[in-house]
RNA sequence: GCCGAGGUGGCGGAAUCGGCAGACGCGCGGGACUCAAAAUCCCGUGCCCCGGAAGGGGCGUGUGGGUUCGACUCCCACCCUCGGCACCA
């Protein structure tokens, strides 16, 4: 007899209309109770879906057909984030307009969602780049202005050679552009900003109540990088005073010189005119440089010495001001106090231009170094040092010591007395301490400092070409792992606050700091504003104007939206090259006047879609506040972890923003969040031909056109790279349901996984034998309706029934909790593997049959839509799948009646019995049952049974000597 | 350098609470069907050792140590891989 092979391609031409016709994907937007708003994140419809995508939307579509069957209210809706560059460069290089490119595309991506099976509710669709959108786009830019939250700016900011923009500091990753990897380069612009860094501190606090993937929160934390630190003001002699940032103001009686950035406004005025010249060079040098080359660590510390002296509050000493490229404007004040001795950096920098180094805090290891050079010192100090215990050693006639720094002063005294007159040596440890046969010195202050280099030099003719005292110290290796350190510790050579301990240093500092009017704590950021103006045609054009008269002037919310000029051709500089665009009305004087040129980032039009889709068409407000305030927040967001900063960053602001203006409830815009991973796949690469498709790559790794060796990679699917899959001969293959399987069955949806042929061919096989099975149970079934009766069950039908109830369980958890599919797609194998073999048991119960195929069906159809709704109808169901609820699993039938016991001799499994559960759930009665068991009597001959642990229904460990 | 995630068969991965390591799938080996191949179906499959076989034994979750009757799971130290940030004072 041969069945009627599983034949996706029709069957699922048959089903693929048949949810959106009937409206099951339609939120009840106005019911009360019971409603779930699950969002992916849009797509920017570029070109066509591939297999990677579906990690995305797949996913979606699966959880949302399980919340359906839940009978949750789901809101689910797509749009488009429409506009951006691509398009803009697809229209420039081909003469088309970006829009005809743009709604191409969209067209293409919902032919292939309805392929995949993947259905929204698309009476809400929106796209970010129609007017009915982006009016709003630009009221909420207005909204900004409004509260002084948009604002103008002259300043350095990043610019893209390549795509011509300037880009926010977040779209700048490793100092290339995020879209096309070019190298960055600063420009000094006059742009648009969004003040973000008001949010600072609530973006920053409120992550903590959401249930988010922690790095993804980890990571905004980096990107907000609080500091906590102080302020301190250094006067200078030029007269102007130099504010300082540092998050360790405990360290400032250490602090040898200050450091301001090359962009710094004091610059000018506080170098000495002799030094003119050379600051400027170096200035202008500096901001030539890419952010990267700059920002390289290996390079040498550069700088330049301005001529002028500032003073040290703390030690009222004189130290010089440098600028130097080290030292970033955007970042604190843009001027650094140095403190060599607690700061790597710092002292590098002091290094290198022989600047003073003072230590001023403790060591926490408590170790000091002496050196005790050949010839400095008298016979008799090794018996001495070996009489006192201390630990040296002696190589080439010199002494190596080291010693704890509670012996110090006793270690002084007692090499004093064997120093040659006119020599000298010294201890380094958290002090530095230089002991002459005349007296002690220790460098705690610049000019201890210098008094002790001066007699060195005088002493010793080979250090007459040394600037600082650390410079002598470096030349010894012996102490260089000493000269810093930026640990916490108590305070020593600090004046008034010397002895105070490291964990209360901070505090005390700051509050000598205030007391004296010298400074204050406060609270750095490294968030920077967000700089939102682009270059561009393609975009939602900023709402302002310049008038001669009025200066910057908001277009009036009335006349909003200011549209897109219709234009044939699109320049690169967007609308700055249609004339026609520019000249306007002064709302406020009436005068002729300028419309602003800029586009807005395409991060602003996302920052605030997940709104609109409550009320898409309303044309009086950007969203319906009451149906806004019903649904929202996002009860689960999914997209990928390459939003984890950008979009979920800038969306959180705008919520906020939005919530304090009082038209949300809320402060937070997604409420879960879930990333999913990238799909990866060879990538081949020609050093001639470039990147090949892995379909065309002939054997053995060459190149299809001229035979060269191919570099290979695994790298996630681009249209860039080639490696992509198409859904649509996947599709043509096997259908979508063998794709939406494969896809959910890979692996955890949130790692990144290598796409598999092979994979897809095992989906596509269980697909078959499900297939068929399920049409051999049918012709079993016949015309039986009747629910089975648990008290009728044989032991394999009881068996058959627990694991169905487990399997339902285990689906059911996994779509409320952790989101891991591909572990309930393995449940579900399973069963159909054990309702298989059932199957063709000489006589199953046809009643229990029905009932588990059923149940299959329903828990199998957010996985694979159409064969399951291809089965549910043959089951003899009038209605659709997705108007079934999803099946209830009955606790009590969960366990089976017997349980399997291994039993542990020695901690080794030995032996397993089967046990009626029920005696096995006590576990004096289990303990005596194993014991009594034959083969665990073997087992145990000759051994003496020390200590049993029974754990009820688990297992048994037998301890025996 | 700092922060985060992770390391389990030939491969993707499972084990959600300290209780049978390797579910499920891929691949591979053997067999059936076939003139043959593909497809499909059945059996086997962590590694090593003893045995003709039935069977038996040892090892095994990155490495080393610890806690425990019992550790992939907990603790300490270390190694490696991936992701993010990075001269942020």
């Amino acid at each position: 007899m041969t069945r009627e092979a599983y034949d996706p391609q029709t069957l699922e031409k048959k089903w693929r209309d048949f949810w959106h016709g009937r409206g099951l994907f339609k939120a009840r937007i106005h019911e009360a109770g019971k409603k779930f708003y699950y969002l992916n994140m849009f797509p920017y419809p570029s070109g066509k879906l591939h297999a990677g995508h579906g990690r995305n939307y797949i996913l979606g579509d699966a959880i949302v057909r399980f919340l359906l069957m839940r009978g949750w209210n789901v809101l689910n809706p797509m749009g488009w984030d429409a506009f951006g560059l691509p398009a803009e460069n697809a229209a420039i290089e081909q003469g088309i307009h970006p829009r005809d490119w743009t709604w191409t595309n969209i067209r293409e991506f919902k032919r292939q969602f309805r392929a995949w099976g993947v259905e929204y509710d698309w009476d809400r669709e929106i796209a970010t780049c129609k007017p009915d959108y982006y009016k709003w786009t630009q009221w909420l830019f207005l909204k900004l202005y409004e509260k002084g939250l948009a604002y103008r700016a002259k300043g350095k900011v990043n610019w893209c050679p390549h795509c011509e923009v300037v880009l926010a500091n977040e779209q700048v990753i490793a100092g290339r552009c995020w879209r096309c990897h070019s190298l960055v380069e600063k420009r000094e612009l006059e742009q648009w900003y969004f003040r973000i860094t008001a949010y600072a501190e609530r973006l920053l606090r409120d992550l903590e109540k959401l249930d988010w993937p922690e790095h993804v929160k980890k990571m905004q934390e980096n990107w907000i990088g609080r500091s906590e630190g102080a302020e301190i003001l250094f006067p200078t002699e030029k007269g102007p005073e130099i504010k300082v940032f540092t998050t360790r103001p405990d360290t400032l009686w250490g602090a040898t010189f200050l450091v301001l950035a090359p962009e710094h406004p004091l610059v000018p005025e506080l170098t000495a005119p002799e030094k003119a010249e050379e600051v400027k060079a170096y200035c202008a040098a500096a901001e030539r440089m890419t952010e990267v080359e700059r920002t390289s660590t290996e390079k040498e510390k550069s700088g330049v010495f301005l001529g002028t002296y500032a003073i040290n509050p703390a030690t009222s000493e004189r130290i010089p001001i440098w600028v130097a490229d080290y030292v970033l404007m955007g970042y604190g004040t843009g001027a650094i106090m140095g403190v060599p001795a607690h700061d790597e950096r710092d002292f590098q920098f002091a290094l290198t231009h022989r600047l003073s180094v003072i230590p001023v805090i403790q060591r926490p290891e408590g170790l000091a170094k002496s050196f005790v050079l050949e010839g400095t010192y008298r016979p008799g100090l090794e018996e001495a040092l070996a009489q006192a215990s201390f630990s040296f050693e002696k190589r080439d006639g010199s002494l190596y010591v080291t010693l704890r720094e509670e012996r110090r002063s006793e270690y002084i005294d007692l090499v004093q007395r064997f120093i040659a007159p006119g020599s000298w040596t010294e201890v380094i440890g958290s002090r530095w301490v230089f002991v002459f046969p005349e007296g002690i010195m220790n460098v705690g202050s610049i000019a201890e400092e210098r008094a002790v280099l001066d007699l060195c030099r005088k002493r010793e003719a080979k250090l007459a070409n040394k600037g600082t005292v650390a410079e002598i110290l470096w030349g010894v290796e012996f102490y260089r792992d000493l000269l810093f350190h930026a640990e916490y510790g108590e305070m020593i050579n600090s004046g008034p606050l010397s002895g105070t301990p490291g964990t209360e240093a901070i505090r005390k500092t700051v509050e000598w700091l205030t007391e004296k009017g010298l400074g204050k704590g406060t609270v750095t950021y490294k968030l920077r504003d967000w700089l939102i103006s682009r270059q561009r045609y393609w975009g939602a054009p900023i709402p302002m104007i310049h008038c001669p008269k009025c200066g910057v002037v908001p277009v009036p919310e009335k006349d909003l939206p200011v549209l897109l000029p219709e234009v044939n051709r699109i320049g690169k500089l967007g609308l700055a090259d249609i004339p026609e665009f520019i000249p306007t009305q002064c709302p406020r004087c009436g005068g002729p006047a300028r419309r602003d040129t800029d586009t807005m980032d395409t991060f602003v039009d996302s920052s605030w879609y997940f709104l609109r889709f409550v009320s898409p068409k309303d044309t009086e407000r950007p969203f319906d506040p009451e149906l806004v305030n019903k649904w929202l927040p996002v009860d689960l967001y999914v997209g990928g972890v390459e939003h984890a900063i950008l979009h979920l960053l800038y969306a959180r602001f705008i919520t906020k923003f939005l919530h304090d203006l009082g038209l949300l409830s809320f402060d937070e815009p997604f409420k879960k969040l879930f990333t999913q991973g990238m799909v990866t796949y060879p990538a081949y690469w020609c050093p001639t031909h470039l990147w090949i498709p892995p379909k065309e790559v002939s054997e053995g790794d060459r190149c299809p056109k001229c035979g060269a060796g191919l570099v290979v990679s695994v790298a996630a699917m681009s249209k860039s790279k080639k490696n992509v899959v198409s859904p649509d001969d996947l599709i043509a293959r096997y259908g979508a349901d063998t794709e939406r399987l494969y896809t959910l069955f890979m692996g955890p949806p949130e790692r990144e996984i290598e796409w598999s042929e092979e994979g897809v061919r095992g989906s596509w096989r269980f697909l078959n034998r499900f297939w068929t099975m399920a049409l051999a149970i049918l012709e079993r079934v016949g015309e039986v309706r009747e629910e089975p009766d648990p008290r009728e069950f044989g032991p394999q039908e009881q068996t058959l029934w627990a694991k169905l109830h487990t399997t339902v369980k285990k689906v059911t958890e996994e779509f409320e909790g952790r989101l891991a599919l591909n572990t309930a797609v393995a449940a579900i194998m399973e069963f159909t593997n054990e309702l298989s073999a059932y199957a063709e048991d000489p006589e199953p119960d046809p009643k229990l049959l029905r009932r588990a195929l059923r149940d299959l069906v329903l828990i199998l159809s957010p996985f694979t839509p159409f064969i399951c709704e291809e089965l549910w109808h043959r089951l003899g169901q009038g209605k659709a799948v997705l108007e079934t609820p999803w099946p209830i699993y009955d606790p009590t039938a969960l366990e089976e009646a017997e349980v399997e016991i291994p039993v542990q001799i020695n901690g080794k499994v030995r032996v397993r019995l089967r046990l009626p559960r029920a005696k096995a759930a006590d576990p004096k009665i289990l303990q005596d049952m194993v014991l009594s068991s034959g083969e665990v009597q073997s087992r145990l001959q000759g051994l003496q049974v020390e200590r049993i642990i029974a754990v009820p229904e688990k297992l048994v460990s037998i301890v025996a000597r």
